[in-house]
DNA sequence: TTTATTATTTAGATTTGCCTAAATAATATT
DNA sequence: AATATTATTTAGGCAAATCTAAATAATAAA
């Protein structure tokens, strides 16, 4: 079957608002999507025809296995793509997410599957996900949370969700980035700032708010 | 200026078509990108709006300055896929035109500089051709015929234009690939054949309708 | 259980890039 | 120079993907 990009991009946010088996709203996804609800319905309607979704007037979508394998096709795509953005060319975790977004939809399998070969055929990519495969298994994602509401002492970060230069700043001179472990050494709840080392580095304090934009998982 | 995946397009071959100063006209531009002269006529209006052609009425097309500099762009990101794609990904030649193709229309400078690097910033693609710098700087074309027609004596094969799988199994058969070195021994009148000599090969003729498909180059 | 609120859908437009068919301009032929 | 041919443009439409505004359905609140 042959998808437009608009096709894919809905097909991708369905699969991302689904979290297993859960009904995606018009609103999340048109939020998810930038875009307005009436514009949801339009292509509801279009992907229901192609058997991608399925979808009753007022009931919500969920994807069909076959859109579930369109999905898990385009975020191989995107991963493998982040991998060779940071692998390869160096750029960092940052910068990769919009790139990826634009290669992913080059559809070629001969070009992912060499693309995969020559990256070494990584199972997760530089946030952490892991990769689905060419036939679209896939290890389970690793749980994340936002550093203030982690409970794990030894983490890892996966992502900062604010791409603030303000934010950036601040990590970079403390030498937080992508993969870097740290533990928690304390809360302290008058303003819920956390106390954190690094390896290598003595201990610093964050803010609840620096933490919000921090995601980790366990290490 | 942010171009359209179609305008980008147009300027490119409008850049193919003029071959240093020639006008462009409304249906040689539609016969190259499998298009209407009408879609053409269209495209050209908005073109002009976008002050990236000069174009009159009846009078053709030519690209401005500024679009020339788009062309060159969009020329250099697909060559240096190419050369991605034939160094990293071990494709052939015959299969990396519609990848790099796609690829092309990413549109990140940075990305571009990043891949040029990581290639060792080649200032020829696997067919041969110029690569523009950042500047848009390039080496001037090398000349390229089809066997047929050169006049020179020692040939590098720079590619073939018809992608038969007939075609591609006898240059197959015959070790006949991009790059390979060869020998013109003669020219038969009679059925404009042409005897040619690898190295470490015997000779061998080929007939005019392989030739014709065979572009070389001056080695 | 009415009423208010929120979510969703429909109706009708818009833009982009393309099309066909018909009209017009440019060029070639007699 | 008049006519035929070819090239180009215009006019009018279509499909995809979006939008706004209005209508309707579902849900929450009184």
């Amino acid at each position: 079957m042959n998808l437009s990009i608009a096709e894919e991009n809905y097909v991708k946010s369905i699969y991302k608002l689904q979290e297993g088996d859960a009904v995606v709203t018009t609103n999340a996804l048109a939020y998810e999507l930038e875009t307005k609800p009436a514009s949801v319905t339009d292509m509801a309607k279009k992907l229901k025809e192609k058997k991608l979704i399925d979808y009753e007037k007022y009931k919500g979508i969920t994807l069909t296995s076959e859109g579930r394998r369109v999905a898990l096709q385009i975020i191989r795509r995107h991963r493998l793509w982040e991998c060779f953005l940071v692998d390869k060319l160096a750029f960092s975790w940052e910068e990769i997410h919009e790139l990826a977004e634009e290669l992913e939809h080059v559809r070629s399998e001969k070009l992912i599957s060499r693309l995969s070969d020559y990256l070494g055929n990584p199972v997760i990519d530089p946030h952490g996900d892991p990769i689905p495969d060419a036939h679209g298994k896939m290890a389970k994602p690793r749980p994340q949370t936002s550093l203030d509401q982690a409970n794990a002492r030894r983490l890892v970060v996966t992502a900062v969700t604010d791409q603030s230069t303000a934010l950036l700043a601040f990590l970079n001179a403390k030498s937080i980035k992508l993969g870097t472990q740290l533990e928690v050494i304390a809360h302290y709840e008058y303003d819920n700032s956390i106390e954190i080392k690094l390896k290598q580095h003595p201990a610093i304090t964050i803010s609840e708010q620096v933490a919000k934009n921090i995601m980790v998982r366990p290490v």
